[in-house]
DNA sequence: CATGAATGAGTGTTCATTCAT
DNA sequence: CATGAATGAACACTCATTCAT
């Protein structure tokens, strides 16, 4: 940080490469194009970064850290199951939208066989994992919560459902799966994809 | 070996071609290292197959085959929503099992990069997402299925979770996740996981 | 000549492969494709011609042996110097039109580095010089032609002008340049070409 | 090595890659060869011309812009049609000897295999043509060139008696050609080949 | 020290040649 | 022995990485 790269150049070359990276994968986006975009020398580039994959690592690893910042955003705020999930859904479709370019990212890692953004990776699924958990815990207390489920099962569920909702505002695959299966402007109901899967979500796991 | 590849050989080939593809991606896979690891010459690949693209179309529509199997058998057997949706999470587990490299390249082909991703995938989508609307527009007619969920949306949250499903036992990267959400162990409980996962969505989408 | 192959089927590959020589050259034409236009198999070739250089020779070779006849048979008829020259142009653009393939493989060979066909094709020059020699010495001779003229670079300035002559009418780049120079209907007039270029050499060569 | 490449390599580069060209023809010569034999790496190549048909682009370029210098030399001194056509062949020959690589080139281009050969080579057959014509529209206008001379032809003729010159000077097979006419020292003996040939065209083409 | 041009191993692909059948 | 599918070196071209400036 105390080398003449500003931070906001390094800020530019990151966002550069994740854009990169989202769009075209790991194979498919070039470091020379990368440091073009970011107006800066591939040289300078290997100064900060070992090679390729310690580039993308550190997109991995940024994009990871944005993701965490919703999750902690919305177990701060202490209030009820219904209220957090529903807090949650209407972030991660505004975050999915504003920046999809972290969700694109986030999707490449599954596929890219690099040993070393795994790690990185799955740290931030941890704290989503305990997240979950927690607030399903503190809610199967509350007696909301039906007691027949594995909470772990319940929560990595409940991550799928998550997880799938941002790649389907992200992705462009997903985005084209999201309209065919529920019509062409279903973009422009959040309001109603939020009910509607916080429905299905309160059903699953409530109390009768 | 101056005589045509033999079955076995093709066999192999498509197999060594569809791990190449589901691991590295397309841009990632090495036509020449393909040829090398199924003991066959460069030259004998572009007899059997126009070009890379042709060789990738082929392990997709093997592939996709193999997965339209599935949805196939699973619907044969006319019998109630519950067992309907046991039998599919059970095909899913045991396929995504016995074939985990057509899932890692179904997914493969969802990431950018491969060679028209739309069309190929959404093939697949398409043979989904008819089963899920045939069983639950039955299931829906017969009075087990509540009312007030929009039924698309419902077809999509219900094909989301089996992705993710499927993917959790197949891919690396969400395999590792799947444990870390459930316990290091979870692969081996196979049977819990598609009774957890039966009561969410039963509870989710039954009439109370 | 005693092998397997008919006098026939070789007369169909030689002729195959003078064509696809002499269209796209030497590197340009494919073995493989040969075989097939001469619906032979690619082994058989192998065994009749050591390699590609071989059969390229071999097809020089018969072209060569083509050309050779249209001097032998003008030197065969003992006429006046301006009726032997009438003659061979008159040839050269008859056989130029019949057989515009033996040409446009002469003209290869001039291109090609093959160290071989050199020789044969050196071989045919010789007769066309001696040819040309002896028609000159006896009309130098008979005091027709001037003797301030050195024989021998009389002869190639004449030959020259012949193999100009039947590229313009067998090879498309000169058919071309043969055409800009004198007009798009320079290829119907083959009289007027063949009475002019006579008034040329004759005017050359004449004794006032 | 590793800051731009100096005049000096793109000069080398470009004689290595006309010689090649010339010598095997566009498809017979590697451009992976060409950077070896250049002493650079392929890459540099590739940065330099966008492709193999740019560098062979390039290469046609610079000869043609050589062989137009030379029929704009001739063209500038004012002089009598018999000094035009004695300084056309001089030049002629020593261009033929200097820069060889360029008739080869040139040639090279008129066989097929070459891409665009129309477009490039009738450029230069373009000034040659319009050269010739200025010549001898002039000379006529002198009444020094007969009139029962169809003027098209003629020139059509003097060129190819100059292509062939310089291809005798060029090119292996013609140069082997030209001493078989002419004895092995022919080459030796330019001013001679130059009073005959002056005189061989002076007589075709003169009022008597 | 940052630069960015040069590098060269690696890519997809072709085709002259071989050799099991 | 003829066949023609298989072979694999060689091709044009790319791009992560290096290093002279």
């Amino acid at each position: 940080m105390l080398k003449p790269l500003t931070q906001k150049q390094i800020d530019k070359l990151i966002s550069v490469a994740i854009d990169a990276f989202g769009e075209k994968g790991y194979n498919g986006a070039s470091i020379n194009k990368i440091a073009k975009d970011a107006h800066l020398s591939v040289g300078v580039i290997y100064k900060y970064y070992e090679d390729k994959e310690a580039l993308f690592g550190e997109c991995v690893k940024l994009s990871l850290e944005y993701l965490e910042e919703i999750f902690a955003d919305i177990t701060k705020n202490d209030v009820t199951l219904e209220s957090m999930i529903e807090d949650l859904i209407l972030h991660l479709q505004e975050a999915a939208r504003t920046h999809p370019e972290y969700f694109r990212l986030y999707h490449q890692i599954i596929v890219s066989g690099s040993p070393h953004p795994d790690k990185i990776a799955h740290q931030i699924e941890g704290h989503a994992a305990s997240a979950y958990s927690r607030i399903l815990a503190e809610a199967k207390d509350a007696g909301v919560v039906r007691d027949d489920l594995d909470p772990q099962l319940f929560a990595f569920f409940f991550d799928n459902l998550m997880m799938m909702l941002h790649f389907s505002y992200a992705c462009d695959y997903y985005k084209d799966r999201f309209r065919e299966y529920c019509g062409d402007d279903i973009m422009d109901k959040d309001e109603h994809v939020r009910e509607q899967l916080m429905k299905f979500i309160l059903a699953a796991i409530s109390t009768r």
